[in-house]
DNA sequence: TAATAATTGTTATCATAATAACAGTTTGAG
DNA sequence: CTCAAACTGTTATTATGATAACAATTATTA
């Protein structure tokens, strides 16, 4: 291959069909398993709160790679709901920790499955190797963007 | 390679890094440029209608990968700028033609090789080998969306 | 031809993404 | 110790993403 046409390969692109695809087939596979009441981003806290319950708000932001205000208002939501709740730390009073409560933990426990079944749809088809190099390729970029623009 | 631990490779979570660091490096490359007064997404907006001028919105949309709302609403912004403008297409009274001003022109050409200079850098030390094999992995992500969720 | 369906752009609504700014609290340098 | 800096969660604001619904228009089909 010596030559490629770039603008059949415009990244931006394909990243924003990819997340629309994503957020998309994420929704429909709530919504199929009856559980389309929160979304599928605030399943990700509900998720990680039944492996590490606790975390405080800073933690979660940065294990799922948002930032404060989003996970402020994630939380505010999941809380009305009464999926979670919060908890001063009496160690710092800064902190507030993050539990489910016990609808939570049921809500979370139906949802695994369906995030696992999504998990290997994502990938059906992949190597390995596949996987490595997707993530690797997507590594890079964000690395070139770093290095470039700080 | 045998096994691969699957949290390392969560896709969602890749994928949304790669946006967050693709959309802030093109903000921070169009701010470095004394071009913040628009998005980056507007700048797609311009940017095409310098190949295509006078598509219709629907087209817009499709070619750009996004809905007619969002492209109502950002053609909006850009037309209360001064950088587009709306014309009825006289064969068929439900299009409105867009086109860019003299002013959106101006902003469009400076902006091209901001945007030339970006798309080098996100491909920095990519092979072309490199190129469409993450393009493809892509694609095949999608592709398993839909095979599975429609 | 007349009724129905599809298309186009719009509005409304809700959620996410991102940034700036703030109060309260804790940490740390001098 | 004191005061400036950093941290934590929050609020406000702007833009994008996504869906549902609508009026006006055009295309289709019975």
């Amino acid at each position: 291959m010596k030559e490629i046409n770039k603008k059949q390969f415009n990244l931006g692109f394909e990243l924003g069909l990819t997340v629309s695809a994503y957020r998309a087939a994420g929704q429909k596979s709530l919504k199929l398993n009856g559980l389309e009441d929160i979304t599928k981003e605030q399943f990700g806290i509900l998720i990680l709160l039944t492996m590490r319950d606790g975390l405080y708000q800073t933690q979660i932001a940065n294990i799922l790679g948002k930032d404060r205000p989003n996970i402020t208002r994630m939380i505010d939501i999941l809380e009305t709901k009464g999926y979670i709740r919060r908890e001063k730390d009496s160690s710092n009073r800064r902190i507030l920790k993050v539990f489910l409560t016990e609808k939570g933990h049921e809500k979370a426990e139906i949802a695994k499955p369906v995030r696992d079944k999504f998990s290997e749809v994502q990938y059906r088809g992949f190597s390995n190797e596949d996987i490595v190099t997707l993530v690797s390729l997507l590594r890079r970029v964000r690395n070139n963007f770093k290095e470039e623009y700080n």
